[in-house]
DNA sequence: CCTTGAAATGAAATCGATACCATTCTTTGT
DNA sequence: ACAAAGAATGGTATCGATTTCATTTCAAGG
């Protein structure tokens, strides 16, 4: 491999100058300039990042620690923050936490010790106290994803679970449905909090209240859906609609009903939300709230980008809006009636 | 940030005495070793990966280059590989080709740049000429998963498209069905020459051939699946069984059928490849045939460690199965004449 | 008692770049 | 004609580790 000395000898200069014309900062004669050129390409110089990021104390890799890589959802984040940073130049460097704490510890210290020049987290807990420290003495600076666990976080990305839910519960509403189930995701999870303020906004417009629905929480899980479905159908069967707090959480809650005899939406309307690769796949079709993942990731990014330019000073904070997606898993309630 | 300096300082010994402890070769007295020890945890003590690597010419981070980071295929994909190398302590860098030879140009040079111990590589069209120079001067092994599209690959692992399409094909023969239609993949892309192939071997076992049944090919997307399912039965209603070569190929052809107002099994029997996470949600749910994309690029990890390790020399091979998984979208042809 | 080799250590070179400083050469304004 | 500012360049230190080499110490074997 050809150093920058090799390039600087053929073309007659000093490495300082080669490193100029490739940094592209300071003064270069035209007719160096171009000596220089011709030298790179002949030699097919193509400079030693480690080299450079050693001295320059700038590795121009991103890191992002998620919950877990190999989910669709966290995969679509990590698209969305590649295609951010890709026209910067940057590189990225992923890992995963997997909801453990110490996992989740490692792959930060990873990304510090890596060198990375800001990191993008998506954290499910607290960050650790030693971990804190290390992200601050390394002075990297830190966007989160979602709720924020991370006290020296310089920007946000959110999504508006609390409009979505709104939304998600007003369309039941309109529908003319009153008794409705829903079915949380898990409460811990700062997500389902505010999307269960969403769903009291939405009932208070119309003048009723929390209390005026049954509210089941658990686990963002198929399993969750299928499970609260059959206990709740043994249980009642007086209810017209169920808002899924994830379209996971509706798939398996279709299982239940469909083992029950239910139809949907004749019998029972359900609604969504993720918008999920699935969803429309399902029979029928979910009617449900689109969350886009990637712009997430991709806001997150340029968040930190804009923090590493200088250009932005931080904190920064944004929330990423949800829409409306009508299939067919929602009915009028008087026609439900009508077939009852 | 505490350098090796300062904890060699503080121990009272020189930087080369330090660096034995750390890196573990070398002779170093046990009081020696045990004050270091101190040092390093008293100074908070983490090596510069970058020096390490420049010096060493060994950065512990592997590269992984697939065609799409936000699909949950290659999520998966690289889920596995993430999970191979973490408890050899290496770290992953990831890129994406998108199908475009010169994105995957640049994401593979990024990787050599980045000075990555080795590649594991997903391709969908063969490396550019220029790119495959770059990674032999570098020397860097590279393994690849699926098709291999580059000369210098040490290691390779695929799925063994040959045996699932055998096995799908062979379950809806035992099932009685004779007159089939296979919706193939791409035919540009390798796996779908394979499993072409298998298809052709189930018919050969009981007397049958290729001819005997309908091949059509597309893409690997839903849109694929909904066409042809259209175009077909607007010529023909007289097959009973479809073997749709990827699941979101059965989703879209599930919406077709649904359209004409034809049930799965009933009329007729469905059988898809993937097991994606969508197929057991589907109604009624999918009889596909599985594949483990964690398990390619943990293999194709592995692969990649023996190499680097120098355990393996290579070039190395691999064939990872498949299994069908039966669910409720074949049904007996007897049974699907009664209803008819 | 001397030789030999292993054990233990430190000094200095090195990896390939950039940063900083000093120097020289042009301009330009007065 | 001279000072001052800007343009252009090179030399050297430096980033933080590992590697190589030389040296010293010590125990075992003949």
């Amino acid at each position: 491999m050809a150093t920058i000395s090799d390039v600087s000898k053929r073309a007659g200069v000093s490495r300082s100058t080669v490193s100029r014309v490739v940094s592209g900062n300071g003064y270069v004669s035209e007719a160096n300039r171009r000596a220089i050129e011709v030298a790179i390409a002949e030699l097919g110089y193509r400079p030693n990042t480690l080299a450079r990021a050693l001295r320059s104390n700038r590795s121009n890799v991103i890191g992002a620690v998620v919950v877990d890589i190999g989910t669709p959802y966290f995969a679509n984040i990590i698209f969305g923050v590649q295609r951010a940073i890709r026209p910067a130049g940057k590189s990225l460097m992923v890992s995963s936490g997997y909801a453990d704490q110490d996992q989740e510890a490692r792959a930060i210290v990873e990304m510090v010790d890596r060198s990375c020049d800001g990191i993008v987290l998506y954290l499910e807990r607290p960050m650790r106290a030693d971990v804190v420290e290390i992200v601050r003495q390394a002075k990297i600076p830190v966007v989160s994803i979602g709720h924020d666990h991370c006290p020296l976080s310089r920007g946000r990305v959110a999504l508006d679970n609390f409009e979505g839910a709104r939304m998600a519960m007003r369309h039941l509403l309109e529908q003319g449905h009153r008794n409705i189930v829903y079915l949380s995701g898990d409460p811990e999870i700062g997500d389902a909090k505010d999307r269960l303020k969403g769903v009291e906004a939405a009932l208070t417009e119309i003048g009723m209240s929390l209390s005026d629905i049954e509210v089941q929480a658990g686990l963002f899980h198929e399993d969750f859906g299928y499970e609260a479905g059959r206990a709740l159908l043994r249980r009642r069967r007086d209810f017209t609609a169920v808002f899924a707090g994830a379209d996971v959480i509706a798939a398996g809650l279709y299982l239940a009903l469909g083992e029950a005899g239910l139809r949907v939406p004749d019998d029972i309307s359900v609604i969504g939300f993720d918008d999920a690769y699935h969803a429309k796949f399902m029979s029928p079709p979910l009617t449900t709230i689109r969350q886009q993942p990637d712009v997430l990731g991709g806001q997150a990014a340029n968040q930190l980008l804009g923090l590493l330019t200088g250009s932005e000073t931080g904190p920064l904070q944004s929330l990423v809006g949800t829409s409306l997606v009508v299939r067919s898993s929602v009915a009028m309630r008087h026609l439900a009636k009508e077939v009852a």
